[in-house]
RNA sequence: GGCAGCGUAGCUCAGUUGGCAGAGCAGGGGAUUCAUAAGCCCCGGGUCACAGGUUCGAGUCCUGUCGCUGCUACCA
């Protein structure tokens, strides 16, 4: 049986290259999208821009071009770092591409028509020298004053068209009440829950003061602002709108958001009250995961301790972009906040290369040097079911570690059987079987087991490591290509196949000096 | 201030519906050699923040105290 399966990251903000920021959330969305695949299902992963708003316009401004040059050259960088990277992405939606405006303005359109868009004005504390508002709070700890020009705020109002949030609210709060894992981390969800307690207003969803955006279909005069513009690529992408809504037909209701936790609320709130004025379905989760920190501090430029794209690349270069994913979601579990340390990084690859490269190596080693073969397996000990069952274990604990987003287990797990079979190896010591003739039998056994085990737990990283993974497995004779983790592991290293001596799949740190 | 969560071995953290305190890393010791000097085995008696309470029995439930973190309406 086939399910269908559509995951998101959120479109990213062009104004600037992406950073360590873009790259987790993408890469953790990544490994997701191509666990799916390889269970099976028909999965589409995607990903995008964001590429209207003001800060837009005013870093164009500083450089001295149009926003459209803007968009185009930095959105080329995300693409070309999502190719680098090797993400799988099924589609890249930019919130400038007509099939986003034409879905956008036919959103707007209908809840303009259903009464759930009307005309009413906006007023807050605005810079003029930024000719930008600034929320209140902000506007309160910056004293009332322009945090750039220090020039008092001024009060202004202007035109704007709401959507009825508050009308729907309600019927979202009931909806996250009942459905317990609709957002998560809980802790979020919590937050979500209390926030709403406290009520909404409406939504301010348009901007008269902004050029830069997609006309509102029925006042061009005012542009979509950000919540609906940005959102409804969700939907806009599968050619919600459009004549042809094939995709949207087979992909939706998304199977997950996958967002950070700084824009949770608009995922969580606005993005299922939009959909239910629109009478679609709602999501069936949004995960929000949490931010990374660098020595124990924000990460800023200023400070130097900013993971960039350089340092990125730098990193990817080096230790391959698969060492690079297993840091990121093996060190915290999947939805906390996490630290940057050099130190934490390195112990992530030699983690990498003692527990699973080295395995991997003894074995073709010992295989190609006693067998040439991989040999059958004959009469089996307990310590020999024992990982065998370790083995049979990985594919439902891993399933099960997927669909609760926990991806560090989902990274630890097919780590802990490469554990195993170093210990088991160590307790069978096929290297010394090997010098007694009369052992030949069981030394087979052995090394099948063993085989068997470092190979269950490269199919088990082929979602997060493709690269390494499918390097590992082209050295015990086996081509991963096409097949599902399931179907791999039912069938198991097939028996018979010629085994060279190895070489090292990873590339461990530089030793400190 | 309000709401929520957390406070468990040096470090990072696991600990389902209450029932003899765990893992990884770091540190100490040992046996071994197939391997990227990698891997394996042994060594943790920690007032489970503190004080009460419920219970035959609480890290696990309740109350209070202290400490930390997050959220607190337009920040992608």
């Amino acid at each position: 049986m086939t399910d269908r399966f559509y995951l998101t990251t959120p479109i990213y903000y062009p104004n600037a290259e992406p950073h360590v920021g873009h790259v987790y959330t993408t890469m953790a969305a990544d490994t997701i999208a191509r666990y799916h695949r390889l269970a099976g299902d028909d999965t589409f992963f995607l990903t995008g821009t964001d590429e209207h708003g003001i800060k837009m316009v005013k870093t164009a401004v500083e450089q001295g071009i149009e926003p459209t040059v803007l968009v185009d050259r930095v959105v080329a960088v995300f693409q070309e770092v999502w190719k680098e990277l090797k993400i799988s992405n099924d589609d890249f939606i930019r919130t400038t591409q007509p099939r986003h405006k034409i879905g956008v303005q036919k959103i707007v359109e209908k809840l303009l028509a259903s009464g759930d868009i009307y005309l009413g004005s906006y007023e807050g504390w605005y810079d003029e020298g930024q000719e930008e508002f600034v929320t209140e709070t902000a506007a309160k700890d910056q004293q009332y004053k322009s945090a750039i020009s220090g020039r008092p705020l001024v009060r202004y109002k202007e035109g704007s068209y709401f959507f009825r949030l508050s009308k729907y609210a309600p019927a979202v709060l009931k909806y996250i009440r009942e459905h317990d894992d609709f957002v998560l981390p809980a802790t979020r969800r919590n937050e979500v829950i209390s926030k709403l307690e406290q009520g909404v207003e409406d939504l301010s969803i348009s901007r008269a003061s902004l050029k830069w955006g997609i006309p509102m279909p029925n006042d061009p005069k005012h542009v979509v602002y950000v919540w609906i513009d940005a959102l409804s690529n969700y939907i806009t992408a599968l050619g919600y709108g459009s004549n042809d809504q094939s995709l949207f037909d087979k992909y939706w209701p998304v199977n997950l958001h996958l967002i950070g936790k700084e824009i949770l609320w608009f995922h969580a709130v606005y993005w299922p009250a939009m959909l239910m004025s629109l009478g679609l379905p709602l999501p069936r989760r949004i995960f929000a995961h949490g931010w990374w920190t660098a020595d124990g501090r924000k990460m800023s430029k200023s400070m130097g301790n900013f993971i960039g794209l350089e340092k990125i690349r730098e990193l990817a270069a080096r230790y391959g972009i698969d060492s690079l994913r297993y840091y990121l979601l093996r060190a915290a579990p999947f939805g906390h906040d996490l630290d940057w340390t050099e130190a934490d990084f390195n112990k992530s690859l030699n983690e990498l290369a003692n527990v699973v490269g080295n395995c991997l190596n003894r074995m073709l080693n010992m295989v190609s040097k006693y067998r040439g073969s991989l040999p059958a397996l004959g009469a089996m000990e307990d310590l020999d079911r024992n990982v065998l069952s370790q083995i049979r274990g990985l594919g439902p604990k891993l399933a099960h570690a997927y669909a609760n987003c926990e991806l560090q287990q989902c990274a630890l797990l097919p780590v802990e059987l490469a554990r195993a079979a170093n210990g088991f190896i160590d307790a069978t010591a096929p290297f010394k079987l090997a010098k007694d003739p009369q052992q030949a039998s069981r030394l087979d056994t052995v090394l099948h087991v063993a085989a068997q085990a470092i190979y269950a737990t490269l199919v088990g990283l082929l979602p997060l490591m493709p690269e390494k993974a499918e390097a590992g497995l082209r050295q015990l004779g086996c081509d991963p290509t096409g097949k599902t983790i399931q179907q791999l592991l039912d069938a198991g290293l097939a028996v018979g196949h010629p085994i060279a001596a190895g070489q090292p799949l990873f590339v461990k740190p530089e030793a400190p000096k």
